[in-house]
DNA sequence: CTTGTCCCTCACATGAACGTCAGGTTTTAC
DNA sequence: GTAAAACCTGACGTTCATGTGAGGGACAAG
């Protein structure tokens, strides 16, 4: 599979899949002419990678953590490392869940028709 | 209060005080000389500023959402706004449980003792 | 063998939330 | 009244994960 493939069915860009590559959480054999051929198991990689993106992992916390996914580094720092990600992690979730609740109740005051406005147009336009 | 107290009440930098003003997010009264002056519930305004930043908002966005905070906007549109936010934080913290998830099936591999080393030099540095 | 499509490597641009330095003013403390 | 500390306004620098051309090969189809 070639590199514009890969990126349709993982759903990135080629130019992230190449900044994957630099990064070094993603390789590729390379055809004689220098093209880029990926197995079919980099779609799953790809999505991994994305997904501790999301976490909020940075590409290089990514490159640590990627050899103890694949089971290839199993030290007692590998895993104080992934206890401190998944940690941050948990951090970033309460974060998020206080976040969440303010804006829960933001939104009863803003529902609640104690807001001082008696009559608004209210889902007319809620669908 | 001066910005420089500010900051450290808030425990942000004056730099990241100033950004906050130019985006719209927060104000200031001016001395005859032109410094800032804060009232003390600006400690509360930058939390909450900071809360949103960590919940993923962007300044444009926090813009948005700030006067409803105040309920001094409400309506259908802004409740909207509220929602679709609310929403998103929720999608976000699904994503972050999944990494979790992923991240802890990791950790419970390399801990138990079935990843293919026998004897590692476990807890030697541990501390 | 030529087109068209995909791919390659630089390498500069982007946006967000600041950091940082320059050069100058204001406030505070003695 | 003077010196230190804090503050001011630009304005350029930084980091990260890409976007976006430029200029040129690679490769399947006819």
């Amino acid at each position: 599979m070639r590199i514009g493939e890969l990126a349709t069915k993982a759903g990135v860009s080629v130019r992230a899949l190449r900044y994957y590559e630099e990064q070094g959480l993603l390789s590729a054999a390379r055809s004689s002419g220098g093209q880029r051929h990926y197995l079919d198991d980099a779609v799953d990689r790809v999505y991994l990678i994305q997904m501790l993106y999301a976490a909020g992992l940075s590409s290089r916390t990514i490159l640590d953590l990627l050899p103890c996914v694949d089971a290839k580094v199993n030290t007692p720092q590998s895993r104080a490392m992934l206890r401190a990600e998944r940690d941050r992690i948990d951090r970033q979730i309460t974060q998020l869940r206080q976040a969440r609740k303010r804006l829960d109740e933001v939104i009863a005051l803003s529902e609640s028709p104690a807001s001082g406005c008696t009559r608004t147009n209210t889902d007319a336009s809620v669908a």
